[in-house]
DNA sequence: AATTATCTGTACCGCTCGGTACTATATAGA
DNA sequence: TCTATATAGTACCGAGCGGTACAGATAATT
């Protein structure tokens, strides 16, 4: 962070610690979206006042980026640890039972984040939507080169589409967020997985058209 | 519709027609959401004044529904064709190639009026999301009725979760719908089904566990 | 022509939004 | 103790929100 790197051992010291109040405003983000969370809910939730947070993160839209970055920070664990599985089945089920266990935890919104927030951004708020766009064009990127990799070895038949294999789970990943989102729970959510794992692990057994 | 099968016979008569004018609301309700379409974006787009509006439709809750259900009955189409297939392969394959052509479609906003509505809805609206999880909970409980026929007719092994598998679907199409609206094309949409009808064909070849 | 009923348009309501000017307060250094 | 610096809190800004009161316009009825 660039706001509280300086040390401000001059004046008034501050009364509270910034990334406790990140984590409360990302709370508050991850449950109403970008442009449902008001200044009024964040800073109450955060325990300040506006002019202190303005003080501490810039505006509304800066506020709102570092708490996604802290969003990956916290929530990405499970994302990661997909990506460091060897086979790729292991990758996919990691990855969808994953996403099925972190977008229904008890003590936080469900569904994804990222996912919630870029669907609820009306124009008003286009900057925020692009930068949430590259973040998801980023991680597409690399579920294609694993995909990509898993064919180099034979793990997907050679005239598969990593493309649209990737687009696939990613499509997976979204409608999961929007059912947990809805109300689903993480026993509905795995068996959804069960069946789209089974599925899958039955297409790489047989000759491949896609 | 209620409030124009009054004849009005008496008073000055209504300048506009009211069917075209929710097709407008409509199509604003599509593009952001029902939080996101403001009352001064939606009398422009009707073309009217928003006391007009007011004295046609309600207040706003009212138009949104009454949008959506002209949605139901324009864009349901797929939907429909879908149920009526005879086989349940014929039913799926309809059912995710509809949605890939609907939520594409150029000259509409993209993605499904529903999902995203339901999405954008933060807790200041909680009545129309509600309202709204009633009419998808009534579209998955027709999808579990058509996976248990096909079961029962021997296209779906006896094992299966029906449930399970129903919400899969659902979960498609929602994620079909996430990624049309962030500007998935109708051929990338069309690439996702392929592979997901490949892995479900590919599975109902196999000794069923799910 | 006068009356009555309905619709149209302007101009406004109270409220909330994101954002800020200004004052009071608390610390470090001189 | 006094000054400089940075934060905290109050009270406010203009803009936009959903919604409406009211006066003017337009028709059928008498």
């Amino acid at each position: 962070m660039s706001a509280e790197s300086k040390p401000a051992c001059v004046g008034r010291p501050r009364s509270f610690d910034p990334e406790v109040a990140l984590e409360q405003a990302l709370e508050v983000f991850w449950r109403n979206g970008y442009e449902g969370a008001s200044l009024a809910e964040l800073t109450q939730a955060m325990g300040i006042k506006k002019p202190s947070m303005y003080a501490t993160f810039g505006n509304k839209e800066q506020l709102f980026l570092k708490a996604i970055d802290l969003y990956h920070e916290r929530e990405g664990a499970w994302y990661k640890e997909a990506y460091e599985k060897e086979s790729y089945t292991d990758f996919v089920e990691a990855l969808l039972y994953g996403a099925a266990k972190s977008y229904t935890a008890n003590d936080k919104p469900h569904g994804c984040a990222l996912v919630k927030s870029t669907l609820s951004c009306s124009e008003a708020s286009e900057s925020v939507k692009e930068t949430l766009l590259a973040r998801c064009n980023q991680s597409d990127k690399a579920t294609i080169e694993r995909v990509k990799l898993a064919q180099k070895m034979g793990e997907v038949c050679p005239e598969a589409n990593p493309e649209a294999i990737a687009r696939f789970i990613g499509t997976m990943l979204h409608g999961m967020s929007s059912q947990a989102d809805q109300g689903a729970s993480h026993e509905e959510l795995k068996e959804v997985v069960k069946v789209a794992v089974f599925c899958i692990e039955a297409a790489m057994k047989q000759p491949c058209s896609v």
